[in-house]
DNA sequence: ATGAAAGCGCTAACAG
DNA sequence: CTGTTAGCGCTTTCAT
């Protein structure tokens, strides 16, 4: 039976001779359709194995019901969670989901945006790559009032909707946990300090040191890419300062990771000689030694939420003007690697 | 300018004074028209802004020009690599890309399956839930010749096109390596042996015993989701196993890397006491001490290779039929917990 | 090499 | 509450 003919409401109008106008009403619940029909027609599309043809009713609403997402990198448990929680919204939401992601960059997010942009998508949700500089390649989307939500990475220009946390913030209280802890010289390792997450982050590290009356040093600032080799090439930056740090702010949980084995590997100890804070709470975290104090933040929620918005919005529900950023919650997660002078506690176990 | 109408081929046509058809020929870059003719169409297209409306389009044809993806779960490392293959491939092929996760539960892999039929996608690339029983929910794609392509978690009836390891083989040699580390008693932590994947490797794992003489004890197989509470407590029923196993073949490297931190919270030294084998070759592999022996497959090559055929398939370009199971490579990378008696060598960093 | 015309399946005025 | 009708934008015979 592999070539049958798909049903069409006509084929059901047909055989209950009424008009396919009335199907079409009553497949979609309409009210102005008796109880009755619509039961004779639900019943006979069932029986037929009716499914409808989303083009034909794309090409006359002039809607996709797609929504496209751009992300920096598929890879990363983080970008991973956000995934689930946008498409457990959409899927709910009878939204389709379209993936592009940029490998981190800006050439290939630019085409990926081009290529949403003529796949019609009603919204889109994107985060940016590390060496995006303008937002010119979401003009498109603007000037046809598709709406646009960033999270995460974003340009805080004040003219789009972002999800975000408070990187500053989330900057500041880890580096002031390090400060609490004894810390008189803290490193930073950190990312691209054009995108927003890693200057934020950056900020609330000097802050928390202006605070405590230290004078920031250059010198500890160490920015690179977030790959292995660069982690490890930071480590043993950070093994060449004189004095040693006492402490070190890592933006992210696997750059972490690997600087703590190499400075292991180097005979430092940890947190004695270094405490170490990083960034986004991965299950890595809690699995290497000594375990990860870290920055906790819902990327689950951070997507659920951006979608949540979009959809809404395209439903006419709520304006998405109206609110320019949501700030997510976040927290410090504190663990052995940066507990100088206290018994571990078993927080996060 | 928000609310431009869109620019059809109509509009291309008039200002052209040429027909519709032609325009819609040139663009498709058809052979029966003149180069000139086709520069002209191409060059007012793009300046009057032009979007191909692809639901007109996919009206007309009756294709989708989309394939469905259905997968267990997002959050793993192992299926994010896939995605990513997937991706880049329907990406290049012009292709969108549906994504569906069904959380392990066979129900929701049904609901997802009969989604994406309504949907009608072109083609359908699969993985299997943990409790997945039968393949019904994928007859309807059979009846109408809608390609389905499974990987990893597959069910091996002949009848579907698979991409996967040979489970069997890496079950064994993972065995072998801690046999001829001088293990006597090794155990198998694992998950649903209804599974082929974890089946197959179980039973590469009792093969490799019997080779090596020794008779399977069946209190020394552990089965359990591969959640963090799981494996805790299969290691603590490692624990209790009296006399104590001086390996364990784990299905996962996440599983493996907790069950080491709870074997080594209890005392048990690695791999002195207990020499331990992963699978998967997750980051978390080469940052846990001791670095984690496992084995290695390529997700990323599996998720291009099933997306390849499939719209290799859908262009007519190669059947799938003539070419049932597609086996990537695989190996055992060897780290330090696996490693009794010799110095440990720097594989795989 | 180009044009005319029909139709993919659905929805939304409008009319009753 | 139901039917009639037109048209969304594109492709594709069939003609020329």
């Amino acid at each position: 039976m592999a070539n049958d003919k798909e049903v069409t409401i006509y084929d059901i109008a047909k055989r209950l001779n009424i008009s396919p106008a009335t199907v079409s009403r009553g497949l979609q619940d309409h009210s102005s359709v008796s109880k009755k029909t619509k039961k004779k027609i639900f019943d006979e599309a069932a029986q037929m194995g009716y499914r409808m043809n989303h083009f034909a009713r794309n090409l006359r609403q002039q809607k996709t019901k797609t929504i496209g997402l751009i992300v920096h990198e598929l890879k990363s448990n983080f970008i991973t969670s956000v995934l689930a929680g946008i498409e457990k919204v959409t899927t709910e939401g009878g939204y389709d989901l379209i993936i592009a992601h940029s490998s981190e960059s800006y050439i290939k997010e630019a085409a990926n945006a081009q290529n949403l942009f003529h796949k019609r998508v009603d919204g889109l949700i994107a985060s940016l790559s590390f060496d995006t500089i303008d937002l010119a390649h979401y003009k498109p989307f603007i000037d046809k009032d598709i709406p646009v939500i960033f999270f995460d990475r974003v340009e805080q220009d004040g003219n789009s909707t972002v999800v975000i946390i408070d990187n500053a913030k989330c900057g500041y209280i880890a580096t002031q946990h390090l400060l609490n802890q004894g810390c008189k010289r803290i490193a930073h390792i950190t990312s691209s300090l054009q995108r927003n997450v890693y200057s934020q982050r950056y900020k609330g590290y000097l802050d928390a040191l202006a605070d405590h009356g230290i004078v920031a040093d250059e010198s500890l600032l160490l920015v690179s890419d977030l790959s292995e080799e660069a982690s490890i090439t930071a480590a043993m930056q950070v093994l060449q300062m004189k004095p040693l740090p006492d402490g070190i702010f890592v933006t992210n949980d696997f750059v972490a990771a690997v600087c703590m084995r190499t400075l292991k590997e180097h005979g430092v100890r940890i947190p004695e000689d270094i405490a170490i804070v990083g960034f986004n709470n991965d299950a890595i975290g809690k699995l290497i030694e000594p375990a990860l104090s870290t920055i906790n933040y819902p990327g689950n929620d951070m997507g659920e939420i951006a979608a949540r918005y979009l959809i809404n919005h395209l439903n006419g529900v709520s304006r998405i003007t109206q609110t320019n950023t949501i700030v997510v919650r976040s927290e410090l997660i504190v663990r052995e690697s940066s507990l100088k002078n206290v018994q571990a506690p078993h927080y996060g176990k």
